[in-house]
DNA sequence: TTACCTCGAGCTCA
DNA sequence: CTCGAGGTAA
């Protein structure tokens, strides 16, 4: 034998590493998942210590899943970005709030499979609905590698230091499990551990968190994980993303249910709350079950989501657009709570829109502090008669948007004025006028109009625009307000001495603003036209411009009937388009932009897109064997036909499935050509 | 719409 | 230390 390297781990050491890794694996599961320790603390916190030193000794023995790797991440400078391997797809959201709203999941499903009143009662998954963020876990070979956010579905961000630090997330998983393995659920927090976490704050003269919910999504978003460490978060896993199983054979699992079963075996925490339901009248009584017992749970929850329980159902029905089929989240009631209207203002839009919105007494509701609510029109205004000084009930409509449901009409004291929408802008006192026909009010202004000028200037930097980075509303304020700006080429005339004198401007800002400017002058077409803030003209429609056209010139010469052959635009819009190009100080804009140094690159007009369909007018009737309506709809619309709800003379085709209905007699009383799916796809290919 | 985190930079006071 | 901008999330 050699003399022994002094610094090679003994065989045992090695062993020993992995056994309390092993070790500590279990106890964390059973401390932290299952709530039900079997060691003391102390006993816990020992061996930890021994594995910490035997890493210590050897590092290259550290593996990534060793329980010692949970708080042991760099501070990061950015989240990196992140594909998923499947899309995290959205769960559509059942609009009617009340307990029966289960039963139009149950309906929708049975007609989806075709199923009669005669057939058995499905079975589903019922679950809560926890409030917290998505995060998929990648695990393979049973180590978890990679955790990310949901982002837009197909890409969020790398947030796998932070995700370590979550006692419930398991760094490994027993041998067996699929080499590839995405595990998908909702970090959240406790209700306690909220509390808690908010005492502590509090204590060091740290900003408390509002809600459960922003505080475990604040801990997500730290670039350091030892700040992410210090914020107790907690997991439930409730499906998967990839899943290749070792031997690459058929489907692992028959049901969600067994797929939920197993990811708790394999020490994932899955809610207890997880249900068998079967038929709508047990969904039904889940929904009501769980809203009774919400408050007691512990965490925030805000409704419950129903999934087909078998797989193989699941594939069956399938996906309309992003959305599966199979599943829909019912969530609970929005939380209302009664507030006072403090005063009724009105803002001013880009396009000189008048909108009313209620300024509010503050009040927290459903997690954040309400002030404000939009009452989107004067009619809108007036139906719900909402008043200076009354008192409301204000919620959180649809997750987001405040929204005041009613007025207390015996609370109303001294007979306020009815809201009346002033016939003057509020900002340049121009005329408002309501066109015949039409909601909104809007100023007359025009350009005159300060806050028209501030809002053009502002969308034509936004990033989605020509992008002026760090040019924000109050910047725009000052510099409309200072009188250094009055139209868009005014942005590119700034001199560094005029900017360089506004509040928080000073020189190393102001350069900052003249760089990005110079930057700014270099963009594209679509984002130009849209920059411009024609009325109807948003990113897609800029797009199909900038297309069908190639050039910035032909499109402000185009006539209306020249600008309807653009897809996607109708006569309104090109109406829109061609009354902006009318306007010789909109030319003007154009024109000094253009001397100004903006430029992008011109190319030439699309050819127009052989469409087999164009012109032509199809009526969806009866179930048709393998198309669903919005398949068959969204297939006529991308080959250049339109789909209408009822048969007519300038109908071309009627398409009749399985129990058409009178649109199918009607058809035939008007002879109008009636084709079945095999017929509709014909015509699909036929020009293509 | 509100809340959170991060960054760069200006302002304020020692 | 404070502010504004910019990004993300629901």
């Amino acid at each position: 034998m050699t003399t022994p390297d002094l610094f090679a781990p003994e065989p045992d050491e090695a062993a020993l590493m992995a056994q309390l890794r092993q070790t500590l694996h279990e106890h964390a599961h059973r401390y932290y998942v299952l709530d039900a320790p079997t060691i003391p603390d102390a006993e816990y916190d020992r061996m930890f210590r021994q594995l910490q030193a035997l890493e210590a000794r050897h590092p290259e023995l550290i593996t990534p899943d060793s329980p010692t790797q949970r708080v042991g991440g760099k501070v990061l400078d950015q989240f990196a970005q992140v594909r998923h391997a499947l899309p995290m797809l959205s769960i559509r959201t059942e609009t009617d709030t009340q307990a029966s709203g289960a039963e139009n999941f149950d309906a929708r499903i049975r007609r989806e499979l075709g199923l009669t009143d005669v057939d058995p009662a499905l079975e589903y998954v019922a679950e809560p609905k926890f409030d917290g963020l998505a995060m998929s876990l990648r695990f393979e070979h049973g180590v978890l590698v990679q955790a990310a956010t949901r982002g837009d579905g197909e890409v969020g961000e790398d947030v796998t230091q932070n995700s370590r630090t979550i006692g419930q997330i398991p760094l490994s998983l027993p041998a067996g499990v699929p080499t590839v393995l995405e595990v998908r659920g909702e970090v959240y927090m406790r209700r306690d551990d909220f509390e808690a976490l908010n005492d502590k704050q509090r204590s060091l003269g740290q900003k408390t968190f509002v809600n459960p919910r922003n505080a475990a999504a604040g801990a997500v978003r730290q670039l350091d994980p030892a700040i992410a460490a210090r914020r107790p978060l907690s997991f439930f896993a409730y499906g998967v993303g990839e899943v290749t199983p070792p031997d690459a054979g058929g489907p692992v699992w028959q049901t969600h249910f067994d797929l939920l079963q197993t990811l708790k075996s394999w020490g994932f925490p899955v809610s207890s709350l997880v249900k068998i339901v079967h038929g709508a009248a047990e969904l039904v009584a889940y929904y009501e079950s769980i809203g009774q017992q919400r408050d007691g749970l512990g965490f925030d929850i805000d409704g419950v989501v129903y999934k087909v329980n078998s797989l193989s159902l699941q594939s069956q029905l399938g996906f309309v657009t992003r959305e599966p089929r199979w599943a829909v989240a019912h969530k609970f009631p929005a939380q209302e709570m009664l507030t006072t209207v403090l005063a009724i203002d009105v803002q001013v839009g880009r396009t000189g829109k008048l909108t009313p919105v209620a300024k509010l007494a503050p009040v927290f509701v459903g997690g954040v502090t309400v002030t404000n609510a939009t009452l989107h029109n004067e009619d809108e205004a007036r139906r719900k008669d909402v008043r200076v000084g009354d008192t409301v009930i204000v919620r959180r409509a649809g997750d987001v948007i405040p929204e005041v449901v009613s007025v207390l009409l015996d609370k109303r004291v001294d007979d306020p004025a009815i809201f009346t929408m002033p016939r003057h802008c509020p900002v340049c006192g121009s005329a408002a006028v309501r066109e015949e026909g039409e909601a909104d009010y809007r100023c007359t202004g025009g350009l005159f109009c300060s806050a028209q000028r501030k809002q053009a200037i502002l969308h034509f930097a936004q990033r989605r625009a020509v992008e002026v980075e760090g040019l924000g509303d109050k910047l725009v304020d000052q510099m409309v307000d200072a009188g250094i700006i009055n139209t868009l080429p005014d942005l590119y005339r700034l001199g560094f001495t005029a900017l360089a004198n506004l509040a928080r401007m000073a020189e190393k800002s102001a350069q900052n603003i003249l760089d990005a400017l110079e930057k700014s002058k270099q963009t594209t077409l679509p984002r130009f036209l849209f920059g411009l803030g024609i009325r109807h003209v948003g990113e897609a429609t800029a797009k199909a411009l900038a297309r069908h056209f190639g050039k910035l010139d032909p499109i402000m010469d185009a006539s209306e009937e020249e600008l309807l052959a653009v897809a996607d635009v109708g006569p309104i819009v090109a109406k829109s388009i061609r009354t902006f190009f009318d306007q010789a100080h909109n030319r003007e804009v154009v024109e000094q932009l253009r001397a100004c140094g903006v430029n992008w690159l011109e190319g030439e007009p699309a050819p127009v897109a052989a469409q087999p369909l164009s012109g032509q007018t199809f009526v969806l009737t009866g179930t048709l064997p393998t198309l669903g309506r919005e398949e068959a709809k969204a297939l006529i619309e991308a080959a250049g036909g339109k789909v209408a709800g009822s048969v007519s003379k300038k109908t071309s085709y009627v398409v009749a499935g399985a129990e058409a209905g009178s649109k199918l007699d009607r058809a035939q009383e008007l002879g109008v050509a009636v084709v079945d799916e095999a017929g509709l796809k014909e015509l699909l290919d036929g020009g293509a």
